[in-house]
DNA sequence: AAAACCACCAACCGCGATGGC
DNA sequence: TGCCATCGCGGTTGGTGGTTT
């Protein structure tokens, strides 16, 4: 048996948005709140499939998105965040503030890939593309502890789309905690967080691995708690996104 | 000036995951 | 336990505007 359509195909429009659906789909949402796509065309007098409803708002209607060019910085950090997440893209945008998984994807496809052939990098690997090659071994970043919890842990890197992605994730960050955590907005928390204050963690800390004999900083020493409390986050980032709006709509 | 080509990005499509019954 | 509806994600496509020839 086939998968039925998302939607009744025969009267929904289809291509670009008009401004007068943009309107009715932003004006229905401020009044009533996300979710229940199925339901929401319909209710808002749109002829359109939920899902296109869906991602209409979620990636050019959203008033919490940023518009406009990349910066350097979070350039480096997509390359950072791709290099350890592969082509996770809604994982990459819930680092990155403003940002949606398709602009990324998009950019990721049209300028970064580029940049990195430019510097000689293979984008799918993030090595050398003269090593590409060469030996498989001499992983990007090693860690000590990797072999003691690499079986412990795989089913933390598992669901990796790209089975390259998933091979060098383990290999470079074996031990590397890659689950999304739920944490209140970034406005939302302490002022010493929001400056930036508090002790720096080391590299391995910000990568999550606060139990790492590689911790350096000692915090990982100091309790379990201490990674929720630092405000730090997978790449010494501050957590700064990813928040509840998803689950609110629930 | 026009055609061909290229780059960008919004939108679509198909599938896996999830939750309710 | 299995089925079904729905959501969300990642890959791909197609339209549009800019640039080159």
């Amino acid at each position: 048996m086939g998968r039925s359509p998302c939607c009744e195909k025969a009267h929904t429009n289809k291509g670009a948005w008009t401004k007068e659906e943009d309107d009715r789909l932003r004006a229905y949402i401020r009044a009533h709140g996300e979710g229940c796509w199925r339901s929401l065309p319909k209710a808002a007098g749109l002829l359109r499939c939920g899902k296109s409803c869906r991602l209409r708002w979620i990636n050019y209607l959203r008033p919490d998105l940023k518009r406009g060019n990349f910066t350097e910085e979070e350039d480096e950090l997509i390359i950072k965040l791709h290099s350890l997440l592969g082509n996770k893209w809604s994982l990459i945008a819930g680092r990155l503030p403003g940002r949606t998984d398709n602009e990324i994807k998009n950019y990721w496809n049209t300028h970064i890939r580029r940049k990195l052939l430019n510097r000689g990098v293979d984008p799918a690997t993030h090595r050398p593309i003269n090593e590409a090659t060469q030996s498989q071994e001499a992983p990007t970043i090693s860690f000590a502890a990797s072999s003691v919890k690499q079986e412990e842990n795989n089913d933390n890197t598992s669901g990796f789309g790209e089975k390259d992605s998933k091979i060098h994730v383990q290999e470079r960050c074996p031990d590397l905690n890659l689950e999304l955590r739920i944490s209140p907005p970034y406005q939302n928390q302490p002022d010493e967080l929001k400056s930036g204050g508090g002790s720096p963690l080391c590299f391995a800390c910000s990568l999550g691995l606060q139990n790492s004999k590689d911790c350096s900083c000692g915090i990982g020493n100091i309790g379990s708690t201490s990674s929720s409390n630092t405000g730090y986050d997978i790449l010494g980032l501050k957590r700064v996104v990813l928040d509840y709006r998803r689950l609110e709509m629930k």
